[in-house]
DNA sequence: TTCAAATATCCTAATATCATTATATCAATC
DNA sequence: GATTGATATAATGATATTAGGATATTTGAA
């Protein structure tokens, strides 16, 4: 179904963007209202709004309304596992460019030895 | 750490296009051509090409030369069970749906039979 | 060596996204 | 009801992405 990848492109559209993903992690341990998201973050009220809106229009985030504060938490926590497994590919590709390196070393290592024979 | 975090902007960009992810799921069972990709997606190879390339960039996936012909292949698995936690979220999604529709249709049932009171 | 097929790169106009500033709404307090 | 603090929306210029066409490169075959 096509309805499917587009949902998927939509939910990676709004992960891929460095403070809505910031936004998510700060959300990770429980509600926070918009003013101390900004601190942590040390970004603008309504540029952290913004994001917000995005997040909550793509059901990632719900917002409590709470006097004049708003707070606002993950909706649906599989969104973690999605940033997990996210951290799991950088691990591997991190190993890999480690062992990359290993071989270089090792045939430069063997070149150098007969580099003047 | 900021990396991280810039990685996994990178990541999901990459997955936020409607013909990348229909390419990563053309190869889900083993390595195509491009002109193989071509005919399965109904695109231009010059496109194919473009956006393969930009996997190819973000190592999501990798190309092997045979001849004239290029076979790409997923490079880390671990990129599928992205897709696939992707898709539990528009499930999830639906469900959360299904649930609210019945919702509204009880609460209009119980207003609508005390319309006229 | 010429030709055709497969793939890649370059270029471009249309469109989308980003982050900032200004303005608006809303709720609590004086 | 005026003021202030918290949040949201609108408007904007700068920048990035998209998808298509034109062109280039590479390879195998004639």
């Amino acid at each position: 179904m096509s309805d499917l990848k587009n949902f998927k492109v939509e939910l990676f559209k709004a992960l891929s963007h460095f403070h809505r993903i910031c936004i998510i992690d700060a959300l990770r341990n429980g509600e926070k209202s918009v003013s101390h998201i900004c601190e942590i973050l040390d970004i603008e009220s309504s540029y952290a709004s913004q994001q917000l809106s995005i997040l909550k229009n793509k059901n990632i985030v719900d917002g409590r309304k709470e006097g004049s504060q708003v707070f606002y938490s993950i909706k649906d926590e599989t969104i973690l596992s999605l940033l997990d497994v996210a951290h799991s590919i950088f691990n591997n590709h991190i190993t890999d460019l480690k062992s990359t390196i290993k071989e270089v070393k090792k045939k430069s290592k063997k070149e150098g030895s007969n580099h003047y024979d």
